[in-house]
DNA sequence: TAGATTGTTAATCGATTAACAATC
DNA sequence: TAGATTGTTAATCGATTAACAATC
């Protein structure tokens, strides 16, 4: 087996992953495919077979000549390569009407999943009234315990789904307490120390986006 | 004025103009700032000056040599290019606890924000108990009622929030009543017609793509 | 063995950056 | 005019595709 290079790995592979994993995801499932071609594997997921072949070799040999992937094989190597084969405790900040749903959202399939391993361990707002209150199992509790809870629950992740203009504040006390991997919620450029990562979800610029392609 | 050739510019380009757009909109609401160079411009929205330049370029000439951008000139040009001068009317569907979120967030940013233009109009949900209910002024509809309203409020853009086994059978519907973009939250691939429009925000992607970066 | 499909190298394509002439 | 900054062309960089030898 050839070592993986990581570091080197470019933005535009990993965003490939995760399409990977979710069609190995629905045919373990299934439980009907045992192999799969770089063929299959990419019409499923919507990209070239040369390119799921391409993006597979910057992290090992999966496949076998002439024969395929093995889909249980394969899934378990995506998996450990994303580090989602061991849990990960996530805080999420921010419990308005977005942050509730994403709460139960990922709560709920943290609960029906056998190996969904994202697991919202913490929930955090400013608002007095809100806080102690617990939802699906987990309690909302107070900015100011963020470092506290983050050590104590063991917390490497985080969501930020709080008002654009407070969104910068949290995103330096998240990377304060050693979050290591925001997804930022709030319509902002985040700026964090360097070693922290962050995904924004701006959902509104995505509809600004595909306004561009309405005629007229 | 040279005139734009639409058509060619890639989707990398028009991905970033939402962001050049964010800050215009910021500094046109400050009223401090008159005149941006494609400098400053880059910084705030993260990219390289001489791309500002050049996506600009795609659409015609917006600025002036040794002076800059004028603020609300080329916001009220990325507006018309996105189509944002215009009122865009958006039917969402599937008012789970995602659902719900996202038809609150767009409604408020509708109502306070003179300009925001996207508009969720109608709602749609397969539960009876749901059908009737009203969120924020917008009664929630049967699917079955999807092509009457779609033609009577002049919907053309549709967020889907539903499972991810209902989502494509929801894509089929819209599309067959005339919708031209769609932004799918459900984690699956939608298969659309020609001329239609999709974009996902696959949330759990986000995370799965982060954790990557995540140590061990 | 013959057929199939991987892993990998080389060719192509497209996007970003650098540089600079045009011009305000 | 001198200084600044655009719009645009050329150079670079990186990502995708095509092709094929290796091998199951």
């Amino acid at each position: 087996m050839v070592m993986a290079r990581p570091g080197k790995i470019s933005e535009a592979v990993v965003r490939r992953l995760p399409l990977y994993l979710r069609v190995l995801d629905e045919l373990a499932e299934a439980g009907q495919t045992k192999l799969l071609s770089s063929q299959e594997l990419g019409e499923r997921a919507g990209v070239t077979p040369a390119l799921v072949r391409k993006d597979l070799a910057w992290f090992g040999e999966f496949g076998k000549q002439g024969v395929g992937y093995d889909v249980h094989y394969l899934r378990s190597e995506l998996r450990r390569i994303l580090h989602l084969d061991k849990e990960i405790r996530i805080a999420l900040v921010g419990v308005g009407s977005l942050g509730m749903a994403l709460a139960r959202y990922h709560r709920r399939r943290y609960l029906i999943e056998p190996d969904f391993n994202l697991h919202i361990v913490a929930l955090f707002d400013t608002d007095p009234r809100k806080i102690g209150e617990v939802v699906d199992g987990v309690p909302i509790s107070s900015l100011g315990e963020l470092p506290v809870l983050v050590d104590r629950l063991g917390i490497r992740m985080a969501m930020i789904a709080v008002p654009a203009e407070a969104a910068q504040g949290v995103a330096d006390r998240l990377a304060a307490a050693g979050v290591k991997a925001i997804l930022n919620f709030a319509p902002v450029k985040l700026k964090v120390p360097p070693g922290v990562h962050v995904a924004t979800a701006d959902l509104s610029g995505e509809l600004q986006c595909l306004a561009y392609y309405l005629d007229r």
